[in-house]
RNA sequence: GCCUCUGUAGCUCAGUUGGUAGAGCAGCGGACUGAAAAUCCGCGUGUCGUUGGUUCGAUUCCGACCGGAGGCA
Protein backbone atom coordinates (compact mmCIF):
# COMPACT_ATOMS: atom_id res chain seq x y z
CA UNK A 1 0.00 0.00 0.00
CA UNK A 2 2.53 2.40 0.65
CA UNK A 3 5.30 3.42 -1.58
CA UNK A 4 8.64 1.98 -1.05
CA UNK A 5 10.62 3.89 0.69
CA UNK A 6 14.82 4.62 -0.85
CA UNK A 7 17.16 6.03 1.17
CA UNK A 8 19.37 9.05 -0.08
CA UNK A 9 23.09 10.43 1.15
CA UNK A 10 23.57 13.47 -0.19
CA UNK A 11 26.31 15.83 0.48
CA UNK A 12 29.40 17.55 -0.77
CA UNK A 13 32.62 15.79 -2.12
CA UNK A 14 34.67 14.24 1.14
CA UNK A 15 32.12 14.73 3.84
CA UNK A 16 32.23 10.90 4.21
CA UNK A 17 28.89 9.47 1.47
CA UNK A 18 30.39 6.59 0.75
CA UNK A 19 31.58 5.49 5.02
CA UNK A 20 27.81 6.43 5.86
CA UNK A 21 26.05 4.62 2.89
CA UNK A 22 28.01 1.40 3.57
CA UNK A 23 27.12 1.60 7.27
CA UNK A 24 23.24 2.49 6.25
CA UNK A 25 23.79 -0.73 3.80
CA UNK A 26 24.78 -3.24 6.27
CA UNK A 27 22.68 -1.85 9.25
CA UNK A 28 19.57 -2.14 7.49
CA UNK A 29 19.86 -4.63 4.89
CA UNK A 30 20.46 -2.47 1.72
CA UNK A 31 22.08 -1.89 -1.52
CA UNK A 32 24.01 1.11 -2.88
CA UNK A 33 22.91 3.14 -6.07
CA UNK A 34 25.63 5.58 -6.75
CA UNK A 35 24.51 9.19 -8.01
CA UNK A 36 27.72 10.52 -9.15
CA UNK A 37 28.36 11.81 -12.42
CA UNK A 38 31.78 10.64 -12.56
CA UNK A 39 31.76 7.59 -10.29
CA UNK A 40 29.84 5.77 -13.15
CA UNK A 41 32.93 5.85 -15.32
CA UNK A 42 35.91 3.21 -15.80
CA UNK A 43 40.10 3.77 -14.95
CA UNK A 44 39.00 6.99 -12.88
CA UNK A 45 38.91 5.44 -9.60
CA UNK A 46 41.47 7.75 -7.93
CA UNK A 47 39.97 10.65 -8.94
CA UNK A 48 36.43 10.19 -8.21
CA UNK A 49 37.74 8.70 -4.99
CA UNK A 50 35.64 5.76 -6.13
CA UNK A 51 34.82 3.11 -3.81
CA UNK A 52 37.90 0.88 -2.72
CA UNK A 53 36.89 -3.01 -3.54
CA UNK A 54 37.48 -3.60 0.31
CA UNK A 55 34.37 -0.85 0.45
CA UNK A 56 32.67 -2.38 -2.27
CA UNK A 57 33.06 -5.74 -0.43
CA UNK A 58 31.10 -4.68 1.88
CA UNK A 59 27.89 -3.40 0.56
CA UNK A 60 26.79 -4.85 -3.38
CA UNK A 61 27.00 -1.33 -5.49
CA UNK A 62 25.29 -0.29 -8.49
CA UNK A 63 26.26 2.29 -11.31
CA UNK A 64 29.71 2.88 -10.33
CA UNK A 65 32.65 2.48 -12.58
CA UNK A 66 30.77 0.87 -15.56
CA UNK A 67 30.99 3.35 -18.91
CA UNK A 68 34.19 4.05 -20.47
CA UNK A 69 35.61 7.22 -20.35
CA UNK A 70 35.12 7.74 -24.15
CA UNK A 71 31.34 7.64 -23.37
CA UNK A 72 29.40 10.80 -22.84
CA UNK A 73 26.47 10.12 -20.41
CA UNK A 74 23.74 12.27 -19.26
CA UNK A 75 20.94 12.65 -16.47
CA UNK A 76 18.63 11.21 -18.70
CA UNK A 77 20.35 8.05 -18.70
CA UNK A 78 21.34 8.02 -14.97
CA UNK A 79 17.68 8.66 -14.35
CA UNK A 80 16.88 5.50 -16.61
CA UNK A 81 19.27 3.29 -14.95
CA UNK A 82 18.96 4.15 -11.30
CA UNK A 83 15.26 3.16 -11.12
CA UNK A 84 16.47 0.27 -12.55
CA UNK A 85 19.00 -0.81 -9.87
CA UNK A 86 16.39 0.80 -7.55
CA UNK A 87 13.83 -1.74 -8.38
CA UNK A 88 15.77 -4.82 -8.80
CA UNK A 89 16.96 -3.53 -5.66
CA UNK A 90 13.36 -3.44 -3.76
CA UNK A 91 11.98 -6.55 -5.66
CA UNK A 92 14.67 -8.86 -3.74
CA UNK A 93 12.98 -7.22 -0.69
CA UNK A 94 16.31 -4.22 0.16
CA UNK A 95 16.47 -0.75 0.56
CA UNK A 96 17.81 0.86 -1.97
CA UNK A 97 20.58 3.28 -0.75
CA UNK A 98 21.34 6.01 -2.84
CA UNK A 99 24.81 7.91 -2.09
CA UNK A 100 26.24 10.53 -3.87
CA UNK A 101 27.24 14.33 -4.84
CA UNK A 102 25.76 15.49 -8.08
CA UNK A 103 22.45 17.00 -6.84
CA UNK A 104 20.81 17.31 -10.33
CA UNK A 105 21.07 13.23 -10.26
CA UNK A 106 19.69 13.04 -6.84
CA UNK A 107 16.88 15.72 -7.93
CA UNK A 108 15.93 14.31 -10.61
CA UNK A 109 15.31 10.70 -9.19
CA UNK A 110 13.18 12.36 -6.15
CA UNK A 111 10.74 14.85 -8.53
CA UNK A 112 10.72 11.90 -11.41
CA UNK A 113 11.48 13.78 -13.49
CA UNK A 114 10.50 12.72 -17.26
CA UNK A 115 12.35 13.55 -20.29
CA UNK A 116 11.53 13.53 -23.79
CA UNK A 117 12.21 11.36 -26.18
CA UNK A 118 14.42 12.66 -29.08
CA UNK A 119 16.82 11.40 -31.66
CA UNK A 120 20.66 11.85 -31.04
CA UNK A 121 21.72 14.55 -33.29
CA UNK A 122 24.43 17.43 -33.75
CA UNK A 123 22.04 20.44 -33.12
CA UNK A 124 23.90 21.17 -30.34
CA UNK A 125 27.70 21.14 -32.68
CA UNK A 126 26.35 23.71 -34.58
CA UNK A 127 24.88 25.88 -32.24
CA UNK A 128 27.91 26.06 -30.59
CA UNK A 129 29.58 27.00 -33.67
CA UNK A 130 26.69 29.72 -34.92
CA UNK A 131 27.73 31.34 -31.21
CA UNK A 132 31.28 30.89 -32.14
CA UNK A 133 30.52 32.71 -34.97
CA UNK A 134 27.28 35.05 -35.01
CA UNK A 135 28.09 35.85 -30.95
CA UNK A 136 26.21 34.28 -28.43
CA UNK A 137 23.83 37.23 -28.21
CA UNK A 138 22.14 36.06 -31.27
CA UNK A 139 20.93 32.94 -29.94
CA UNK A 140 19.27 34.79 -26.99
CA UNK A 141 17.58 37.34 -29.51
CA UNK A 142 16.39 33.70 -31.29
CA UNK A 143 15.59 32.11 -27.68
CA UNK A 144 13.32 35.12 -26.41
CA UNK A 145 11.52 34.70 -29.89
CA UNK A 146 10.71 31.04 -29.27
CA UNK A 147 10.58 30.54 -25.31
CA UNK A 148 10.69 34.13 -23.52
CA UNK A 149 9.91 32.28 -20.76
CA UNK A 150 13.27 30.73 -20.60
CA UNK A 151 15.35 33.79 -21.98
CA UNK A 152 13.41 35.86 -18.94
CA UNK A 153 15.02 33.34 -16.59
CA UNK A 154 18.84 33.18 -18.04
CA UNK A 155 21.59 35.42 -17.99
CA UNK A 156 22.93 36.13 -21.34
CA UNK A 157 26.04 34.86 -20.66
CA UNK A 158 25.04 31.63 -19.84
CA UNK A 159 26.02 29.89 -23.13
CA UNK A 160 25.60 26.39 -22.19
CA UNK A 161 21.91 27.09 -21.02
CA UNK A 162 21.24 29.59 -24.45
CA UNK A 163 22.28 26.86 -26.24
CA UNK A 164 20.57 23.77 -24.45
CA UNK A 165 17.47 25.70 -24.45
CA UNK A 166 17.30 26.07 -28.61
CA UNK A 167 18.61 22.77 -28.70
CA UNK A 168 15.38 21.23 -27.21
CA UNK A 169 13.41 23.19 -29.09
CA UNK A 170 15.18 22.40 -32.39
CA UNK A 171 14.99 18.60 -31.57
CA UNK A 172 11.78 17.71 -29.58
CA UNK A 173 9.58 21.16 -31.30
CA UNK A 174 8.42 21.89 -27.40
CA UNK A 175 10.42 24.42 -25.82
CA UNK A 176 12.22 23.82 -22.42
CA UNK A 177 9.82 25.26 -20.36
CA UNK A 178 7.09 23.57 -21.84
CA UNK A 179 8.74 20.57 -21.47
CA UNK A 180 9.68 21.72 -17.42
CA UNK A 181 5.84 21.62 -16.95
CA UNK A 182 5.67 18.14 -18.73
CA UNK A 183 8.11 16.81 -16.94
CA UNK A 184 6.55 16.45 -13.08
CA UNK A 185 3.47 15.70 -14.07
CA UNK A 186 3.80 12.02 -12.94
CA UNK A 187 4.32 11.55 -9.18
CA UNK A 188 7.04 9.76 -7.72
CA UNK A 189 6.29 5.90 -7.29
CA UNK A 190 9.04 6.48 -3.84
CA UNK A 191 9.20 7.96 -1.14
CA UNK A 192 12.81 9.41 -0.41
CA UNK A 193 14.39 9.62 2.90
CA UNK A 194 17.22 12.08 2.54
CA UNK A 195 20.26 12.23 5.08
CA UNK A 196 22.72 15.29 4.24
CA UNK A 197 26.30 15.74 5.27
CA UNK A 198 27.65 18.74 6.21
CA UNK A 199 30.05 20.86 8.99
CA UNK A 200 29.25 23.18 10.62
CA UNK A 201 33.21 24.71 10.22
CA UNK A 202 33.31 24.74 6.26
CA UNK A 203 37.28 25.05 7.63
CA UNK A 204 36.92 21.36 8.79
CA UNK A 205 35.26 20.20 5.08
CA UNK A 206 38.55 22.17 3.18
CA UNK A 207 40.83 20.55 5.83
CA UNK A 208 39.63 17.16 4.16
CA UNK A 209 39.51 17.66 1.11
CA UNK A 210 43.06 19.16 0.78
CA UNK A 211 44.29 15.99 2.85
CA UNK A 212 42.47 13.71 0.31
CA UNK A 213 43.87 15.64 -2.45
CA UNK A 214 47.10 14.84 -1.14
CA UNK A 215 46.37 11.07 -0.36
CA UNK A 216 45.17 10.72 -4.22
CA UNK A 217 48.68 11.88 -5.38
CA UNK A 218 50.55 9.90 -3.33
CA UNK A 219 48.20 6.80 -4.56
CA UNK A 220 49.15 7.89 -7.93
CA UNK A 221 47.04 10.39 -9.46
CA UNK A 222 49.57 11.77 -11.79
CA UNK A 223 49.82 8.42 -13.97
CA UNK A 224 45.97 7.85 -13.58
CA UNK A 225 45.88 11.56 -15.01
CA UNK A 226 48.45 10.40 -17.81
CA UNK A 227 46.62 7.59 -18.88
CA UNK A 228 43.64 8.96 -18.72
CA UNK A 229 44.52 11.92 -21.08
CA UNK A 230 45.83 8.55 -23.88
CA UNK A 231 42.22 7.23 -23.66
CA UNK A 232 40.88 9.90 -25.67
CA UNK A 233 37.70 11.08 -23.10
CA UNK A 234 34.74 12.09 -24.31
CA UNK A 235 33.40 15.51 -23.28
CA UNK A 236 31.50 14.51 -19.84
CA UNK A 237 34.55 12.59 -18.61
CA UNK A 238 37.13 15.28 -19.62
CA UNK A 239 34.87 17.46 -16.99
CA UNK A 240 36.04 15.91 -13.94
CA UNK A 241 37.65 17.26 -11.23
CA UNK A 242 41.30 15.88 -10.89
CA UNK A 243 42.98 15.53 -14.46
CA UNK A 244 42.52 19.52 -16.32
CA UNK A 245 44.23 20.98 -12.92
CA UNK A 246 46.86 18.50 -13.14
CA UNK A 247 47.60 19.03 -17.08
CA UNK A 248 49.45 22.25 -17.20
CA UNK A 249 51.92 20.52 -15.06
CA UNK A 250 51.63 17.29 -17.03
CA UNK A 251 52.78 19.71 -19.72
CA UNK A 252 55.68 20.92 -17.94
CA UNK A 253 53.98 24.69 -17.25
CA UNK A 254 53.43 24.89 -13.59
CA UNK A 255 55.31 22.59 -10.76
CA UNK A 256 53.54 20.06 -9.10
CA UNK A 257 53.13 22.10 -6.20
CA UNK A 258 51.23 24.91 -8.41
CA UNK A 259 49.24 22.26 -10.16
CA UNK A 260 48.05 20.24 -6.84
CA UNK A 261 46.65 23.85 -4.58
CA UNK A 262 44.75 24.15 -8.27
CA UNK A 263 43.06 21.08 -7.81
CA UNK A 264 42.28 21.65 -3.82
CA UNK A 265 40.95 24.93 -4.99
CA UNK A 266 38.48 23.91 -7.27
CA UNK A 267 37.40 20.60 -5.22
CA UNK A 268 36.78 22.83 -2.27
CA UNK A 269 34.76 25.23 -4.70
CA UNK A 270 32.91 22.66 -5.95
CA UNK A 271 31.94 21.46 -2.62
CA UNK A 272 30.99 24.53 -1.58
CA UNK A 273 28.10 24.64 -5.14
CA UNK A 274 27.53 20.91 -3.93
CA UNK A 275 26.49 23.12 -0.34
CA UNK A 276 24.14 25.24 -2.19
CA UNK A 277 22.63 23.00 -4.58
CA UNK A 278 21.46 20.80 -1.56
CA UNK A 279 20.64 23.87 0.57
CA UNK A 280 17.38 24.32 -0.79
CA UNK A 281 16.29 21.10 -0.28
CA UNK A 282 14.03 21.46 2.72
CA UNK A 283 13.12 18.32 3.19
CA UNK A 284 16.77 16.74 4.24
CA UNK A 285 17.97 15.59 7.21
CA UNK A 286 21.09 17.61 8.28
CA UNK A 287 23.67 15.71 10.00
CA UNK A 288 27.28 17.73 11.15
CA UNK A 289 30.37 15.67 10.44
CA UNK A 290 32.69 17.89 12.32
CA UNK A 291 30.86 17.96 15.75
CA UNK A 292 29.17 14.34 15.51
CA UNK A 293 31.41 11.00 16.36
CA UNK A 294 31.22 8.37 13.65
CA UNK A 295 29.25 6.08 15.51
CA UNK A 296 26.22 8.75 16.78
CA UNK A 297 26.24 9.59 12.93
CA UNK A 298 25.84 6.25 11.87
CA UNK A 299 23.16 5.46 14.48
CA UNK A 300 21.42 9.07 13.85
CA UNK A 301 21.00 8.42 10.16
CA UNK A 302 19.84 4.79 10.23
CA UNK A 303 17.00 6.26 13.24
CA UNK A 304 15.93 8.88 10.93
CA UNK A 305 15.41 6.09 8.24
CA UNK A 306 13.72 3.43 10.18
CA UNK A 307 11.61 6.13 11.67
CA UNK A 308 10.19 6.85 8.25
CA UNK A 309 9.94 3.04 6.49
C1' G B 1 77.50 51.43 8.80
C1' C B 2 75.79 54.48 4.60
C1' C B 3 72.58 55.02 0.19
C1' U B 4 68.28 53.70 -2.77
C1' C B 5 63.68 51.30 -3.24
C1' U B 6 59.61 49.26 -0.54
C1' G B 7 55.44 48.30 3.28
C1' U B 8 47.64 49.47 1.03
C1' A B 9 42.17 43.45 1.31
C1' G B 10 43.81 36.46 2.66
C1' C B 11 47.57 36.90 -1.95
C1' U B 12 49.66 39.94 -6.22
C1' C B 13 49.42 44.95 -6.88
C1' A B 14 46.89 49.96 -8.48
C1' G B 15 45.67 54.74 -6.37
C1' U B 16 44.67 59.25 -3.70
C1' U B 17 48.28 66.88 -7.11
C1' G B 18 46.05 66.08 1.24
C1' G B 19 39.05 65.20 1.92
C1' U B 20 39.63 57.55 5.42
C1' A B 21 40.68 53.60 -1.11
C1' G B 22 40.01 49.69 -5.91
C1' A B 23 41.42 45.75 -9.54
C1' G B 24 42.65 40.56 -10.49
C1' C B 25 42.90 36.07 -7.88
C1' A B 26 41.20 33.80 -3.32
C1' G B 27 36.77 33.93 -0.20
C1' C B 28 31.39 34.37 0.63
C1' G B 29 26.25 34.13 -1.27
C1' G B 30 22.97 32.55 -5.21
C1' A B 31 21.08 30.01 -9.73
C1' C B 32 20.73 25.28 -11.92
C1' U B 33 15.71 20.00 -16.11
C1' G B 34 19.48 15.44 -21.47
C1' A B 35 27.66 18.16 -20.52
C1' A B 36 26.09 19.25 -13.78
C1' A B 37 33.04 17.36 -10.79
C1' A B 38 29.91 21.37 -16.04
C1' U B 39 28.00 26.35 -16.62
C1' C B 40 26.37 31.15 -15.07
C1' C B 41 25.25 35.48 -11.77
C1' G B 42 25.98 38.70 -7.45
C1' C B 43 29.00 40.65 -3.16
C1' G B 44 35.01 44.38 -1.13
C1' U B 45 35.61 41.70 3.51
C1' G B 46 40.77 47.33 4.96
C1' U B 47 44.03 50.21 12.05
C1' C B 48 46.59 52.14 3.93
C1' G B 49 53.71 48.97 8.88
C1' U B 50 54.21 51.81 13.87
C1' U B 51 54.75 56.49 16.07
C1' G B 52 55.39 61.74 16.30
C1' G B 53 55.01 66.43 13.39
C1' U B 54 52.81 70.01 9.73
C1' U B 55 47.50 70.80 8.53
C1' C B 56 40.66 72.45 9.55
C1' G B 57 41.78 67.44 7.80
C1' A B 58 47.35 62.70 6.73
C1' U B 59 46.84 56.40 3.92
C1' U B 60 49.02 60.56 0.90
C1' C B 61 53.77 65.57 2.91
C1' C B 62 58.07 65.57 6.73
C1' G B 63 60.91 63.00 10.83
C1' A B 64 61.98 58.76 13.75
C1' C B 65 61.42 53.69 14.47
C1' C B 66 60.23 48.55 12.81
C1' G B 67 60.03 44.85 8.70
C1' G B 68 61.45 43.46 3.47
C1' A B 69 64.55 43.96 -1.22
C1' G B 70 68.80 45.81 -3.68
C1' G B 71 73.41 48.69 -3.99
C1' C B 72 78.06 50.77 -1.85
C1' A B 73 81.50 49.60 1.61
Amino acid sequence: MDKPLVAVVAGPTASGKTALGIEIAKRLGGEIVSADSMQIYKNMDIATAMPTSVEQAQAVHHLIGFLSPGEDFSVAKYKELAFEAIDDILSRGKLPVVVGGTGLYIDTLINNTEFLDYEKNDIRQSLEQRAEKEGLESLFCELQRVDPKTAERLHINDSKRIIRALEVYMSTGKTISQQCELSHLNESRYRFCVIGLTAENRQYLYDRINLRVDKMLEAGLIDEAKEFFEMNPGNTAKQAIGYKELKPYLDGFVSLEEAAEKLKMETRRYAKRQLTWFRRNDKIHWLSVDTTDKDSLFDRACEIINSER
